[in-house]
DNA sequence: TGTATGCGTTATGTATACAATAACGGAGGG
DNA sequence: CCCTCCGTTATTGTATACATAACGCATACA
């Protein structure tokens, strides 16, 4: 007890789930690398309790796999598993929006997702983007996706939706993170940009139908340009949680 | 240990998991309702480690809620929850159903849906049903979109299927359930039949967009079912798991 | 030399003791 | 009579000891 520090601001749990993802999402685990227990407890700070609840939770969110006989192994992602993943995510805000869309939404809910437009439009106003526009961006993009998941009123929905973005490379910040690598990421976002501005028209006048299929578009988009990043792949050591994948389709 | 009696063919935690599943949905303990882990140890027969893990698991499924300021409770539904959860199912499977047809199925894999597909002919033709033949009606339907489902060869969205179907009343056979309480269940089950027909059909001839559209109607048709079988609420009490959803909207 | 068996090591599964914290109730003061 | 504060109690969070099953290695026998 001598030597363990103990941070007693957050609960151990949070704090070994965090700690395990980082290690996973930083590349010090490789996939298909089993994780021991001990191991975690040594480099996490918990105790065992609330390593293996860790545990079970990182493997709910898609990150751990478990081994049959016991334990966990950190998951492998094919391409396609990736950009399957991107898609199904797509297809799950498509019918947020359809649903914000049919269920009507005043124009006070639109303005928080009007905001982050404008500011998006801002950072997008320079040429090249900088550094760290691009990080503001991220942060934008995210919170512009997270309300209008929001905005379907749908708690089962956006229960789903928040489960198929818990892998990184499933959200918007983890794709346009990919995109950053390309040349072309500029002219990229300014197309996604102008999907946002037909999805809140489309709310905006409930046309359901419309406001689905720009999501599902949107996404399409995703998956197209990760194709092309991944075939420069030199670019894409920009980011470790892609790093981590591993192509089973080579 | 003298009096505490111990399975060892299944683990505890398998153990408590399956018995508080089965308090929930038996309707032992109502929704909304917090639920404790030393009550549960006195229930389940497990020790507190295993059954908290079930209740992490359990949450994770969606039949319980975690309390922020600790512990669980038992979730409760309303009437859209579960029309949206029914949506948010079709959805996928549509998705999945692309998938399967673009991606190319050969006749071999398609097999095992026609023998599905034809076994159900077969129930059907009785008139009026008999209840036996309902409840192989309600496995049958089951498999048949587990395999549809299969088709996709998409993990993640596999995975991500498989938990939208964990909410008993999301489930093909729990809606099925649901509409065994109708007097016209028989003519609805032969119009399910028809977009199972129309499914396979489309996947044969690789149009992927048939094959979504149709399994999306397919929800919707659920949807409307489960409306009608609200409104006379009295035939509902023959499922437990239906009879505790809180109708927050009523 | 190859295989099978048994033992030892290591990891996970389980139980329980202990600590901390939040909920509840009662008593005292305003 | 109500509100507040403090103490008690119950419940969760954490740590760790123990049981059990899996894995690997070595040795012996065919």
């Amino acid at each position: 007890m001598a030597e363990r520090e103990i941070d007693r601001s957050v609960s151990q749990t949070v704090k070994a789930q965090l700690a395990l993802r980082d290690q996973i999402l930083s590349g010090s685990l490789r996939p298909g690398e089993r994780i021991s227990e001990l191991q975690a407890v040594e480099t996490t700070g918990a105790s065992r309790t609330p390593v293996r609840m860790a545990l079970v939770r990182l493997e709910e969110e898609g990150l751990l796999e478990a081994i049959p006989s016991g334990g966990f192994m950190v998951k492998a992602f094919s391409e396609r598993d990736i950009s399957d993943s991107i898609e199904l995510r797509g297809t799950l805000e498509g019918l947020a929006a359809r649903f914000a869309a049919e269920r009507g939404v005043s124009a006070r809910e639109l303005e928080p997702l009007k905001e982050c437009l404008a500011a998006i439009d801002e950072l997008l106003r320079q040429v090249p983007i900088s550094v760290d526009a691009f990080s503001s961006y991220v942060t934008l993009n995210a919170r512009f996706h997270a309300q209008l998941t929001e905005l379907s009123r749908s708690p089962p929905l956006i229960r789903q939706i928040d489960r198929a973005s818990a892998l990184p490379f499933a959200s918007p910040s983890g794709f346009v993170m990919a995109q950053s690598a390309l040349p072309e990421a500029q002219q990229i976002l300014i197309i996604a940009q102008e999907h946002h501005r037909v999805v809140i028209d489309a709310i905006e006048n409930r046309e359901g139908a419309r406001a689905e299929a720009v999501m599902r578009e949107h996404a399409r988009l995703a998956v197209r340009n990760l194709r092309l990043a991944l075939r420069n792949r030199t670019h894409l050591d920009l980011l470790p949680a892609l790093a981590l994948i591993k192509t089973a389709t080579d």
